[in-house]
DNA sequence: AGGGCTACCTGTACGC
DNA sequence: TGCGTACAGGTAGCCC
């Protein structure tokens, strides 16, 4: 499910409900996810108050008024509910009870994940500290980019994935974000001219910032915690759009699909060159 | 050191 | 209807 605008959704959306509430009881319900749910996690958690939760890359950072961070990914199709009562479903794997309120996890593939760090601890664990640039953060621009891109020989779509180049970028949003610059996901890195580049840096801005305006992209599994939709399904251009008429140059070209590194990838022959 | 590929898991869609 | 297969928003950890 989610890249960084369906993370982002769910922090705002997290902020909203959580802050200041109190856990009186933790449930886990199963204990193998991506990585084992940290043994002591109940008592951990137990009498925490929620602070402030932050976001780098597709990571959450739950942080709570006591000195512990709350570090969770969520795979492909972890989700976050806040209900009033509890009424089980499948794949909730851990139930937090605050004051007439649950907070639960379900997760349908476990690839997602919780551990538990000292606040003053989470940026330094190895998840974090590999990632790359946050794309919205103001002094994210093309020389920062064109640096990563120095002596590489991959593809454009394979460098934007990589996490390590930029935090947050997922399968729909690289090839959303390649068809708004107009630049085929085919292209070399190492070629790549500077206004491409400052082109692409340009679109990702936009695409991200658009995406999170509309609570990002609802396919099958991705709902807000309160339970919304994300709107940006009605705004992808080429994701999911194999053999339909592309969006800029209509009916000259359909939408190929291609797979590149184990990833599909949708784009227009005819508009990204 | 750096890159590529696979495994992890369940659900769904599709072809036969 | 049922079975087999491919594929799905991600990434750690293996191998080369």
């Amino acid at each position: 499910m989610p890249e960084l605008p369906e993370v982002e959704t769910v922090r705002i959306s997290l902020n909203e409900h959580l802050l200041k509430c109190k856990i009186s009881k933790v449930r886990i319900n199963v204990k193998n996810l991506r990585f084992p749910v940290p043994n002591n996690l109940e008592k951990s958690l137990e009498g925490k108050v929620f602070e402030k939760i932050n976001r780098r890359g597709k990571y959450l950072l739950i942080n709570f008024k006591q000195d512990l961070s709350l570090l969770v990914h969520l795979g492909m199709t972890g989700v976050f509910k806040i209900n009033n009562s509890y009424s089980p479903e499948k794949h909730d794997h851990i139930v937090i009870e605050l004051k007439e309120k649950f907070l639960i996890y379900n997760d349908v593939r476990r690839f997602g994940f919780f551990k538990v760090y000292k606040k003053n601890l989470v940026m330094q664990s190895p998840h974090l500290k590999k990632l790359g640039p946050e794309p919205l953060d103001i002094g994210f621009n093309e020389l920062i980019l064109k640096k990563k891109m120095m002596n590489k020989t991959q593809n454009i779509k394979h460098f934007l994935m990589d996490q390590k180049n930029i935090a947050g970028l997922g399968n729909i949003y690289c090839s959303e974000i390649l068809f708004d610059s107009k630049i085929s996901p085919l292209r070399l890195v190492n070629d790549m001219k500077k206004s491409e580049i400052k082109k692409i840096v340009k679109s990702i801005k936009k695409i991200l910032t658009k995406a999170i305006e509309l609570g990002g992209t609802s396919l099958s599994d991705y709902k807000t915690p309160s339970g919304k939709l994300g709107y940006f399904k009605n705004e992808l251009k080429v994701y999911g759009m194999e053999n339909k008429n592309c969006f800029f140059c209509k009916k000259r070209s359909k939408i190929k699909k291609l797979v590149q590194q184990g990833r599909s990838t949708f784009f227009c022959m005819k508009c990204q060159k």
